[in-house]
DNA sequence: ATAAGATATGATATACTGTATCATGGATGC
DNA sequence: GCATCCATGATACAGTATATCATATCTTAT
C-alpha cells in the first residue's frame, strides 16, 4: 500500500506526461479522496480543504477540479452516491478496463474490484441481444460492507 | 404489448389486493411513466400532469406518489439518472427477482433486462470474497441504445 | 523584461433533486 | 355527524451541480 505522497507524486508525473498540471489545489482535493476509504461529496471536500489546509475553496472550483481529476483518470464519480473516490490504480502502470465498485449502502465505504472477463462478456452479450451497446462496464453495486452487515438492526 | 389502461387496471387490482389505493393522481403519475420509454424525473412528471391533465401537482406530492409507487413495485428509481421508470412487469403474475436496467447515456431511453442466474451468482461470489454483501442485484448499466450508437458523432 | 495569450481560480447567481414540517382535504367507519 | 386515517397542499430549505463573467497566475514570443 503506497502512502498518499507517493500516489500524488505518481499522479503528478502522469499528468505532466501529457502536458496537464497537477496544481496545489488539485493535489489537495485529490489527497482528500486518497485519505478516505469512503466516497466524499464535493462539499465535503470543500470542508476537508478548509480544515486541513486552511483553504477556502469555492464549491465551483472543487467541481472543476473533480472534472479535471476525472479526465485524468485519477478519480471516479459514483453516481449511485453522488460522491467521488480516488482511483485505486493510480500507481499501476497497466490499464484497468473493467472496474466495479461495491458501495456500502450504510456507511458509504467503497471497494473497487475487478470482475472476471467471462462474466463481463456474458453481460455484454446479453446487452447486445437487447439492442443496446455496453459503453463502459463500470458497475456500481449496492452492498453492505462486512462491518455494517454485522451491526445491522 | 398491453396498452396503458390495461396496465393501470392491473396495477389498481394489485394495490387493492392488500388495501392500498391507486388514486387518480397516482394513476396520472404512473401513466406519465408508462407513456415513455425514457426515464422521467419528478419535475418532468409535474410538467406532464400539468400538460396532460391540467393538474398542478406540487413537486412534493409527486415525490410522495413516486415513493408509494415504488413501495408497490410499480415503479423503479434509476439512481444513475435520478429518474423514474414504470416497472415493465406490472402485468406479469410471477415475481422478477433479478432486474437490470440498460440506460442509454445519450437519450436516456431505458430497457429492463434479466441476466442469467449464473452471472449473478458469480458476481455475488466475487463480492463476498471482497468482504461485501450484495444487497439488491439491481444493476444500472450505462449503454448506448441502437439508435444513438448509429447516430454517434 | 514585458505584453499577449492561455489556463486556473474566484465570485455570484441559479437550476435541479430531494426532504422536513405543518396544514388542509376527503374518504371511511362507528 | 363525528372521529380517524390517509392523501394532498403549501412552504421552507438542504444538497448537488452548472452557467457565466471576472480575476489571477503562468507561459511564451518578442
Amino acid at each position: 500500500m503506497s502512502n498518499i505522497q507517493t500516489v500524488i507524486n505518481h499522479a503528478e508525473i502522469s499528468c505532466k506526461s501529457h502536458g496537464a498540471k497537477l496544481t496545489n489545489k488539485r493535489k489537495q482535493v485529490l489527497s482528500g479522496l486518497l485519505q478516505s476509504d469512503k466516497a466524499r461529496s464535493a462539499y465535503e471536500l470543500v470542508e476537508y480543504c478548509r480544515e486541513e489546509f486552511g483553504e477556502t475553496l469555492p464549491a465551483m472550483s472543487v467541481y472543476r477540479i473533480l472534472d479535471f481529476l476525472q479526465d485524468e483518470s485519477l478519480v471516479h464519480k459514483l453516481k449511485l452516491a453522488n460522491k467521488y473516490i480516488a482511483c485505486s490504480h493510480i500507481t499501476c502502470d497497466h490499464s484497468h478496463g473493467i472496474v466495479q465498485f461495491l458501495i456500502c449502502g450504510n456507511c458509504q465505504s467503497v471497494k473497487e474490484i475487478t470482475v472476471d472477463k467471462t462474466s463481463i462478456n456474458n453481460l455484454r452479450d446479453t446487452i447486445k441481444k437487447a439492442g443496446f451497446h455496453l459503453l463502459s462496464p463500470q458497475l456500481e453495486i449496492s452492498c453492505l460492507c462486512h462491518n455494517c452487515k454485522h451491526q445491522a438492526v
